[in-house]
RNA sequence: CGGGAUGUGGCGCAGCUUGGUAGCGCGCAUGCAUGGGGUGCAUGAGGCCGCAGGUUCAAAUCCUGUCAUCCCGACCA
C-alpha cells in the first residue's frame, strides 16, 4: 500500500474528549473516529487490525472444533419473549419495530437465536457435542459507555455456543475452549489471566473471564504470585490459617468510646490495631437480619454473605433498619447480647481472637476484652470476607497480589439455562428425549483491539505485535524529491511485497519529520528508511518496539528483516 | 439513573465577567524557499458560536428549556 493514497488521517492534538491512552492513539493515529457515544467507525488501519484479531480467533477456534456462521442482528422479539429476556434484559437490549409494528430487538447476544435453530436441526445424541461461533456487530445499550472501544454500544464479538448431551461433554469442550482462548490472547501478546467469575444471574457452575492485566481495568482480580490461581476479587475464596493468640483472655468489660463510630476511630481512641476489633455489619438476608462479624481490618463479601446463607438476596441493612433492630446506631453495634431475632455469622479470622473490642449495642459505648465463644457464640464461622493483597493464595502456592483487568473474554457452562425454557431437547441412546446442556464462549474483538493498543504504546504512538499489526514493514524515503532514494525505496517496496511482506511506503511529498512522527504514530514493528547512503545502497532498519536502528546494505535487508522478526517473535 | 464538566471552522483553544458585525494555533489550498524528527515566509478557503425559546434597538456573551459528549459513581455479558 502507498501511503498517498491510504485513508489514514492523523492528529497532532489529543482529541479532548479521549481519556484512555488507547483511545487517544487509535484516533491521533487515524484507526478509528466516533460516531456517536459508544459508536465507532473503523478506518482502513484500524480494519486491518481487526482482521489480524478475527483471522487468530477463526484458527484457534476452527482448531477446537468450533464451526463458523453468522446469525441475523436483527432478532424477533417472540423468541426473546420465550426465554423471557424481553422483559428481564432491560433498556441495554436495543428493541424496534418494523413497518408492520411487529417487534425486534438487535442482538447484544445470541443464546435465542442459536438455541431455536438448534433445537428445530438437531434431535439425536448422534449429532451432539455442537460446537459453533461467529464474529459479528452486537448492540448493547450500555449505561454508560466509555474509554473508547474497550465498553461500546456497538462492538465487535466473537460468540460461540456448544450443546451436548452430557455435563461430561460439556467439560471436556469448555476445557478446549479455555486451551483455545489461551492461545488466542497469548497470540496477541496479551497479559492475561483466566480468573474464576461469579456467575451471577446467567446461571451455571462454572465459568472463567479473560483479563487482561491493566490500569485502566474496569473490574478487581486477585492472583498468586506463585501460581497460576487467579479469580475475580468477589469469588477468591480466603484459605488463610489464622495463628491462635497466647494471650489469655481476660474479663470483659464496657469502656467509653464516645463519639467513635468507624474502626478507623475506634482504633484511634483506643491506640489498638483495627485487627484487635470486630467490625460487625447488619445485612437483611431475604428479610431476616443477620450480624456478620469479620476482623477490623478486613471487609465483609456480600456475596459471600449470600451464598453462605443460602440466600435469594443479601444486602446491607440500611442505617434506619439497623437502628430498628438494634436500638442504636450502626457505629456501636456488636456481637454480645444481640437481639433475639438476629442470627449470627462470623469470618473464620473471628474465631481465632483474643480480647477483642467490641460494640456494645448502647451508644457511646464498646466492649473491650470480649472472647468468641464465651461472651457471644456465633451460628457458624465460614469464610465470609474479601480477600487482601499479602493473603496466602488459596491454592498454598505464593500470596494474593491484586491487579486491574480489561474482561476480554468470557467462558460459561450455561447447562440448561436456555435449552430448558427453549425446549432444546434431543433422543439418547435409549431413545428417551432429554434437554440439551449448553456452553457459551464470548470475546470482544473490538476491545481486545483496543486493549492490546493499552498496553502497546509510548509517547510517541502505537506499538502493535507482529501478529496484529497493520502492516508488516514500515519504508518511507527521507527525502522525497531525491530521485535515488525514492527510486530505491520503489524497488524495495517490491521486493518486500514479492518475499511475502505486508508494505506500507510513504510515498508521501511530505518532510522526513512528518513521516517519522506517522510513522511512530501507526506503530507498524519494522521500519525502513531510505535516507542519504542510498545511493550506496544501504538503508536504516528502525525496531518500533525498541528504538533500535541498524544500517543495513540493500542485498541483506530481507534477511534482516526476517531475524529482526523473529527476535520479536520470543 | 445520581453527581460533575464541556459544547465556538477538521483538531486544540481564546472571547462570555462588563451584550455592539467572531479570533488564535494546528491542519487544509496556492506560491516561493527548505529537505533526516511535525520547516519558514506569503496569500487564501472554511464558522447556523449544539438546538429552541425569551430579554434587548442589538445576544457567542444575559435568562429558561432542551440535546449531545466526556469524567466519577451505581449498574452490567
Amino acid at each position: 500500500m502507498k501511503q498517498s493514497r491510504l485513508f489514514a488521517p492523523t492528529l497532532r492534538e489529543v482529541p479532548a474528549d479521549a481519556d484512555v491512552v488507547s483511545h487517544q492513539l487509535l484516533l491521533r493515529a487515524g484507526f478509528i473516529r466516533q460516531n456517536a457515544a459508544g459508536i465507532y467507525s473503523f478506518l482502513p488501519l484500524g480494519k486491518k487490525v481487526l482482521h489480524k484479531v478475527e483471522a487468530i480467533i477463526r484458527e484457534e477456534m476452527e482448531n477446537a472444533g468450533s464451526n463458523e456462521m453468522t446469525m441475523p442482528s436483527l432478532q424477533l422479539a417472540e423468541l426473546w419473549q420465550e426465554s423471557g429476556r424481553w422483559y428481564s434484559y432491560g433498556p441495554e437490549l436495543m428493541r424496534l419495530k418494523d413497518r408492520n409494528g411487529r417487534e425486534f430487538a438487535l442482538g447484544p447476544t445470541h443464546e435465542e437465536v442459536i438455541t431455536s435453530l438448534i433445537r428445530d436441526e438437531v434431535k439425536s445424541y448422534k449429532k451432539l457435542p455442537l460446537n459453533l461461533f461467529q464474529i459479528q456487530t452486537k448492540f448493547r445499550d450500555e449505561k454508560r459507555p466509555r474509554f473508547g472501544l474497550l465498553r461500546g454500544r456497538e462492538f465487535i464479538m466473537k460468540d460461540a455456543y456448544s450443546f451436548h448431551s452430557s455435563q461430561e461433554s460439556l467439560d471436556a469442550t469448555y476445557e478446549d475452549m479455555k486451551e483455545a482462548y489461551n492461545n488466542i490472547f497469548s497470540r496477541c501478546g496479551l497479559n492475561f489471566r483466566a480468573v474464576l467469575a461469579d456467575s451471577g444471574a446467567i446461571g451455571g457452575k462454572d465459568n472463567h473471564e479473560f483479563m487482561v492485566l491493566s490500569e485502566i481495568g474496569e473490574d478487581l482480580i486477585a492472583y498468586s504470585s506463585e501460581s497460576d490461581f487467579a479469580a475475580n476479587i468477589e469469588m477468591a475464596p480466603v484459605n488463610v490459617t489464622y495463628e491462635a493468640s497466647s494471650e489469655s483472655k481476660k474479663e470483659m468489660e464496657k469502656i467509653h468510646t464516645g463519639e467513635a463510630k468507624t474502626i478507623e476511630e475506634v482504633s484511634a481512641i483506643l491506640t489498638i490495631d483495627s485487627s484487635k476489633i470486630i467490625k460487625s455489619v447488619l445485612f437483611m438476608a431475604d428479610e431476616e437480619p443477620v450480624l456478620v462479624l469479620v476482623r477490623g481490618d478486613h471487609d465483609v463479601n456480600d456475596i459471600k454473605v449470600k451464598n453462605v446463607l443460602g440466600a435469594a438476596a443479601a444486602e446491607l441493612a440500611t442505617p434506619e433498619e439497623t437502628e430498628k433492630v438494634f436500638s442504636c446506631k450502626p457505629g456501636n453495634i456488636g456481637p454480645v447480647s444481640v437481639p433475639q431475632n438476629v442470627k449470627l455469622i462470623a469470618d473464620h479470622a473471628v474465631e481465632y481472637m483474643v480480647n477483642a473490642v467490641a460494640g456494645a449495642n448502647e451508644a457511646n459505648h464498646h466492649f473491650q476484652h470480649v472472647n468468641p465463644g464465651i461472651d457471644f457464640e456465633v451460628t457458624r464461622f465460614a469464610d465470609l470476607r474479601f480477600i487482601q493483597e499479602g493473603d496466602a493464595s488459596p491454592d498454598g502456592k505464593g500470596v494474593i497480589r491484586f491487579a486491574k483487568g480489561i474482561e476480554v473474554g468470557h467462558v460459561f457452562k450455561l447447562g440448561q439455562v436456555y435449552s430448558n425454557p427453549l425446549n432444546a431437547s434431543f433422543l439418547d441412546e435409549n431413545g428417551k428425549s432429554q434437554t440439551m446442556t449448553m456452553g457459551c464462549y464470548g470475546i470482544g474483538v473490538s476491545r481486545t483491539l483496543a486493549a492490546v493498543a493499552e498496553e502497546n504504546n509510548d509517547d510517541r504512538g502505537l506499538i502493535w505485535p507482529l501478529s496484529l499489526a497493520p502492516f508488516d514493514v514500515h519504508i518511507l524515503a527521507a527525502n522525497s524529491k531525491d530521485e535515488i532514494q525514492t527510486d530505491l525505496s520503489e524497488k524495495l517496496y517490491d521486493e518486500l511485497k514479492d518475499a511475502g511482506y505486508d508494505c506500507l511506503y510513504d510515498d508521501r511529498k511530505e518532510r522526513a519529520g512528518v513521516k517519522f512522527a506517522d510513522a511512530d504514530l501507526f506503530g507498524i514493528p519494522v521500519r525502513v528508511t531510505v535516507g542519504k547512503k542510498a545511493a550506496d545502497g544501504i538503508v536504516e532498519m528502525k525496531v518500533r518496539k525498541t528504538g533500535e536502528m541498524n544500517e543495513v546494505h540493500v542485498k541483506e535487508l530481507i534477511e534482516a528483516i526476517k531475524s529482526q522478526r523473529e527476535l520479536l517473535t520470543r
